[in-house]
DNA sequence: CGAGATTCATGTGAAGTATACCTTTAGGCTTAA
DNA sequence: AAGCCTAAAGGTATACTTCACATGAATCTCGTA
């Protein structure tokens, strides 16, 4: 047993700085939307058709991530049950959420986990596709009911399945006799629609509304909002909020990103056993997400993406001190790579794709890689490690210990 | 001394291969009529 | 006979390899002043 363990578990228990934290959370739904109401009442306007029985619009939502759109809507979806319920009416939400890794993969795993949703059964595997189509048809025409389906981020799973699911969704309604269907689908990515069939898109875009990213007025005002939920009184200093939405806004508007760092800078305070939060804690925040963000970058690559990063960083160790600024050429990392692979025993790739990967690594940031010519002495990436130095351990444990050194 | 040719070390593209993971299908087994 | 399950067959995406050609400035070559 560690012996400051009672300490931290005290302060844990004594929590200082916070009042309710999920309101912190990603996943918690706030009871106002601040500076979406236009939004609001445009979504419910196109839904409202559902209340008089009769099916509405196909519609799509677009906008950046952390813009509110799941918000929004599910906070339509509730109030449009809320009053189903009220008159009686037989409506059916179906929410899907797309990026589910469960979900996403195939259109056959979609359906059963709308089936699902519907509170039926069908088997994980084995059934033909289009039997399963059938038994979805089947139990929504069951009964005269009109139902809402939500896709969230449904380019995540277009981009796994081709657009021909769609089109079969949105021809539902000819299958069906007693009840009627409309799809909802958001989407982060606004060219998305733009690369699928035409057909598709005139069905599914009968209406189209667009979330603009939040400026950092508008973050300043959600962050106040829930603050004053979540903390304690006075323990946010001034300034620290406007910072947080500053920091955000510059990164397309993302609401979502500015409470992780709200959280997050009021865990760090919390830490330290401050209770309050501070200025500083927004950059120490701010650092702490980049970090994490690159180390579970390197955590999830594959094993032959950390033997060339592991190469790479050898190499940036060897030369620490001499030469100039540790900038080194494919060869050299292949040659290095290649001593690595054999020492553990891991096959080695062709330089080739060793090339590709380096490619890849610049895009995700690990490294910087420019092509250079070195005239008479060839062409080459000229490569850098791009990693703070502050982490260069964390990950040289994290390779080591996924390489088995 | 300078214009143009050469050269090096890899970048880059296309096409082919191996593998893993899916879906589909066919055949066999079980169950219900 | 119909339904269900499983194993094999066929499809498709991914991660690589092979082959072939492209790059672009330092360096070389050679004609000229």
């Amino acid at each position: 047993m560690v012996i400051g363990l009672d300490k931290i578990f005290n302060s844990a228990i004594n929590n200082t700085l916070f009042k309710n934290k999920e309101v912190l959370q990603t996943n918690y739904t706030p009871e106002s939307i601040p500076h979406r109401d236009k939004q609001i009442e445009q979504i419910a306007g196109i839904l409202a058709p559902l209340l008089r029985g009769e099916r509405c619009s196909n519609l799509f939502l677009y906008g950046k991530t952390g813009t509110g759109k799941t918000l929004s809507m599910q906070y339509v979806q509730n109030e449009l049950l809320r009053k189903a319920k009220e008159m009686g009416l037989e409506l059916r939400i179906i929410y899907l959420n797309c990026k589910l890794k469960k979900v996403s993969d195939t259109e056959y795993r979609i359906l059963a986990a709308l089936i699902g949703k519907l509170g039926k059964e069908v088997a994980a595997t084995g059934l033909p596709t289009d039997q399963v189509y059938s038994k979805f048809i089947e139990i929504i025409d069951e009964k005269k009911q009109l139902v809402v389906i939500i896709f969230d981020e449904i380019d995540q799973a277009i981009k796994k399945i081709s657009d021909s699911f769609l089109y079969n969704l949105t021809r539902l309604n000819s299958e069906l006799s007693k009840s009627q269907i409309s799809i909802i689908g958001i989407s982060n990515d606004i060219t998305f629609l733009e690369d699928i069939d035409p057909r598709v898109r005139s069905s599914l875009g009968e209406e189209e509304l667009v979330f603009p990213p939040y400026n950092a007025l508008q973050l300043q005002d959600i962050l106040n909002e829930r603050c004053a939920i979540s903390f304690k009184e006075n323990a946010v200093d001034a300034g620290v909020i406007a910072k947080c939405a500053a920091y955000a806004a510059r990164e397309h508007g993302d609401a979502r990103r500015a409470l992780d760092l709200l959280r997050i800078a009021g865990e760090l305070s919390e830490r330290e056993g401050n209770s309050n939060v501070g200025l500083k804690y927004i950059d120490l925040a701010n650092d702490k997400m980049e970090k994490d963000k690159i180390l579970d970058i390197v955590e999830t690559q594959p094993k032959q993406f950390q033997l060339v990063l592991y190469a790479i960083s050898e190499l940036t160790k060897s030369q620490k001190n001499n030469k100039e600024l540790n900038k080194f050429f494919t060869g050299d990392v292949y040659d290095v790579y290649r001593d690595i692979c054999i020492k553990t025993k891991n096959e080695y790739l062709t330089q080739r794709r060793i090339s590709d990967i380096i490619a890849e690594m610049d895009m995700l940031g690990l490294i910087n890689a420019k092509v250079i010519s070195k005239g008479r002495h060839g062409r080459t990436r000229e490569i850098k490690f791009a990693i703070p130095i502050g982490l260069f351990d964390k990950i040289d444990a994290i390779l080591k210990e996924s390489l088995g050194l």
